[in-house]
DNA sequence: GATGAATGAGTGTTCATTCAT
DNA sequence: CATGAATGAACACTCATTCAT
């Protein structure tokens, strides 16, 4: 009866995974450009006619991908975080969590840096991105009504907070970076001398 | 017949400076990869088959283009600056330097944007890039030597004095960020904060 | 059970109906060559597959409705019609039978304008299409032989007493044109005056 | 020198040529619909994407080819005809310049007839066509100002006087008829007879 | 130096049809 | 009986690049 079940499991979800697996791997080898739908579907094992058959088109099925790997990153953010515990330990949990994250799917990183590039990018809904990061924002706001944050434009305080870990993590930025437990503890030393009052 | 050979010159340089800006202006407006040879030479007002006269192929158009680019902003992070002024000012300077480039070029500073996330940004040698902005690291370095400046990892310290701004500038990123000075200041300040001793 | 079988054979009729309905309706509203099988399918509220439950192929489908709509015309044209009746009378009555047909039906009727000139035309026995209009046929040989009608080629006479209602029920080529009972009348009196000796 | 100036005809002409021949043929051999554009290239002994040198599109290859052989049959249809003629010997005139054209150019004609019902069809000025049929248009006027041709709707009188030509033509609608010039003749006396007071 | 003409290779997408369920 | 899944073949079209002039 399990393998019943077990069987029973549609070829829709293997295919889909496939296909998703195979759209995060090409965009990291070849690029966003240069990843074609045929090409994709090669690399899926399966014909390019049957993407078609789970998605709408070629930007259906990048941007679900993108919105999948956003989802997954966001949730990973979120975790071992409560309302008890010091700002500056809350925010640097949470850059470890996604120091973490991104070191252990380095690869679906590096999509969504391709990804956001793209000319599909503005098809996203960017306040439902957002969405997944209101944990972060939360610690952030609060931090600032307890003036320990400096009390200044949101798109600054990120700019320190959330964009040095997404450069650090960025190969093509940071070839040479090694993201140690110590040097990213050091960065965010620096993060929290940077937005601290 | 002197006159002749002085237009012909002449002609090459408008030419290749139609070719520059028309194709930073495509890239701005349709993105990188749908900005064709035939689409960039139409835009320059040339035949594409003459875009190879001056370049070997479209990657040596679109590198050529992304290397001067990146040299005037070196040329202009440099500006005012000399060995006498405090660690701080010269940074201040420099990072004021570079947000007055980015906003009197944005659509130049968008094209090294798009470049970096294509395939041929892996085409360009990064030390050479580095090269232009020698001036900006060599001030890093003597603050560090000064012991005015953490002496952290290289990468640590730019992700802190360098892409802040980047990110600042870049709309897709912060679409309501407004650039005013005191705005400016005051990432300045953070990112300061950031790095000082 | 017998209730089960009842209602499985309604579901049969219902479906070809259904598909008869749609196909029609497509190829009036996107044309012959737009109307996909896939499309025809979504139309009647089948799956694709379940087509070639009913049908061969593509080709059966299309050539079957469009016997069954020209076998309705046939027997349209042919009513209210008996031997007693004047030549003139009779053919003036199939005249209006057919006007009146085309504006009762006016899609079927451009379905088989769109047919006629597919690929899948020749694919029709002409033969067989004739015996549909066989009536009209033998009023005309009466009319001949009566020397009431002027002797002249099949084609000729078909191509002013059936074709001039095609053309003039025809939108694309007479656009403006009303189909009112004078004007319907007037045509036929020129269409007598046509072939009458 | 002669030579000189025939070398010169540029390639242009010839391949265009070559385009406007195989676009009919094939249209004529396998129909409007199964024409695509790799086989009118194939046909052409070009490549397909040579076709998007000398046109904008499919649609543009087709219409073109369409409105060019209008054009010549509205030219065919002026030809020998004066205003001192009486009205009937001048539409005997036309009525044999057209088959007389047709038949010079059979598959000219069978690609307007496939043109016609095409989902392109639409795309074309209809007024810009009838201007062709301009000459033909002027003497039926004059016919009903002289009350020798039966003042009724023109869409009526079209439907007698042109399109019986049309059908006759058209293999598909006569298969076996024969189109001398005493059928011809016989078919004109009908229209006559159709239109005349 | 400059280009119009030409193209093989590729693009994303839809097609009619089959088949296991 | 009915269908969701799957696909090879075809579709219209664009690509970067070459070459004769």
């Amino acid at each position: 009866m399990f393998i019943y079940f077990r069987s029973m499991r549609t070829k829709d979800d293997i295919k889909q995974e496939a296909l998703f697996e195979a759209t995060v791997k090409l965009v990291n080898e070849i690029g966003f450009a240069a990843s074609s739908v045929a090409k994709i579907a090669k690399e899926a094992g399966i014909s390019p006619a049957t993407i078609y058959v789970y998605y709408k088109n070629k930007e259906d099925l990048l941007v679900s991908t993108y919105l999948e790997i956003k989802q997954n990153l966001g949730k990973a953010l979120g975790q071992n975080i409560d309302d008890t515990t010091p700002i500056r330990d809350t925010l640097k949990q949470v850059w470890f969590n996604m120091f973490d994250h991104i070191r252990a799917h380095p690869n679906h990183f590096h999509y969504t840096e391709q990804f956001a590039n793209s000319p599909f990018s503005s098809l996203v809904n960017k306040k439902e991105i957002e969405k997944y990061f209101e944990p972060l924002i939360m610690v952030i706001m609060r931090g600032i009504e307890q003036k320990i944050i400096k009390n200044v434009d949101d798109n600054i305080l990120r700019a320190f907070i959330v964009h040095p870990i997404v450069v650090l993590s960025n190969e093509r930025l940071c070839q040479d970076f090694e993201a140690s437990p110590d040097n990213i503890e050091t960065a965010f030393s620096l993060a929290w001398d940077a937005i601290k009052l």
